[in-house]
DNA sequence: TCCCTCATGTAACACGTTACATGATTTC
DNA sequence: GAAATCATGTAACGTGTTACATGAGGGA
């Protein structure tokens, strides 16, 4: 009976939001709201999140003790910090790459299923398609810019790497889309 | 009441398996057990399905009117095959990209938290990644080339690109993270 | 007959989204 | 005092996974 406290923590590895935010207090402590702008500003390239469902997970988090309450201030607003027994948790995780989640990107998919409409339709999404990288490329380089110019130190290094990660997919994708072109043009 | 019916179809428009079998059928008509082993074979790479949720989207689907019951076999085997409204919902999805879930990467999570773990075991895990993506490489231009010799049309043309794509991808990769690497070492 | 493949389904759970609900504190 | 912001929560639903369950047909 009851197996269910915590051997929890070490089944499902398919989790997420979960060691998001883990990994954001592990940096600093903070309250849900805290982590929510956190959230919204520097993690939402990696892992958006909803304030509903951030809040039911720090409270999961906080029953099976991977965090806890270190204050409570004004509006009944609770400050977490990570446990040692969270920030093992969130080490176990990073080193654990095996059983990530599989693929599945419904862009993809839809180019998978472009032979549904008109050859010109096609050809217009892809269009869409290597535009909309463009734009993020440039997002992201105005973003870095401002990391970089506001983190003279380099705590940000691996968000920096993270960042460049998303600046290389965009370009490929931008120039894989318009290769698609080229090939259907060429038909 | 029961306004559950026909707008459901036009209000979720995050849907996935339900449009990765819609595709499967537009091709060719098919029983659950067929479309199983055509996602393990060719869409498994694109959008992996687990039995279970196959077959409770195929009632789903016909309790829509996107497809229908064209055969009943031995062992209860229904055969299905995509209806008009199958194939318009089809086409609907396919020309709009423009509400696909975020992007959520369990990878560039890792990633980003990476600070957490030894600079040594950092290495490491980047060191995996670009290995891994070695060898999708590996495992896709073998999957081309047995596509290419067994398809001589180009009736599999999106597919190919898909492909292209993943191959792409695998390639940025495995760059980025030797990228990754070489700048820890030079910190 | 026995086993393998074909063939479909149910139940419980995990994760994520949307919408709704509530109230305290600060600021103008 | 009104409004914006801070701060947390619940409920219902959609999608995906795992495990379990069932049975028919074909070949050794």
């Amino acid at each position: 009976m009851s197996q269910l406290t915590c051997q929890e923590w070490s089944y499902h590895r398919r989790v997420s939001l979960r060691i998001a935010a883990l990994g954001l207090l592990a940096q600093q402590p903070g309250s849900g709201y805290d982590l929510l702008r956190l959230f919204e500003q520097s993690m939402a390239n990696v892992w958006p999140a909803t304030q509903s469902q951030l809040y039911s997970e720090l409270n999961k988090l906080a029953d099976g003790g991977l965090i806890e309450v270190s204050a409570i201030g004004p509006r009944g607003r609770k400050e977490y910090r990570i446990t040692d027994a969270g920030r093992a948790e969130l080490r176990r995780w990073v080193n654990n790459p095996a059983d990530d989640p599989p693929f599945r990107s419904p862009r993809l998919l839809r180019i998978f299923l472009l032979g549904e409409v008109s050859p010109s339709q096609a050809r217009e999404h892809l269009a869409e398609l290597a535009g909309r990288a463009d734009g993020e490329i440039a997002r992201l380089e105005k973003l870095r810019t401002e990391i970089v110019s506001e983190n003279p130190d380099d705590g940000l290094f691996y968000g920096l790497a993270a960042l460049d990660y998303g600046l290389r997919l965009n370009a490929m994708e931008a120039e894989w889309a318009r290769s698609v072109i080229d090939a259907i043009d060429a038909r």
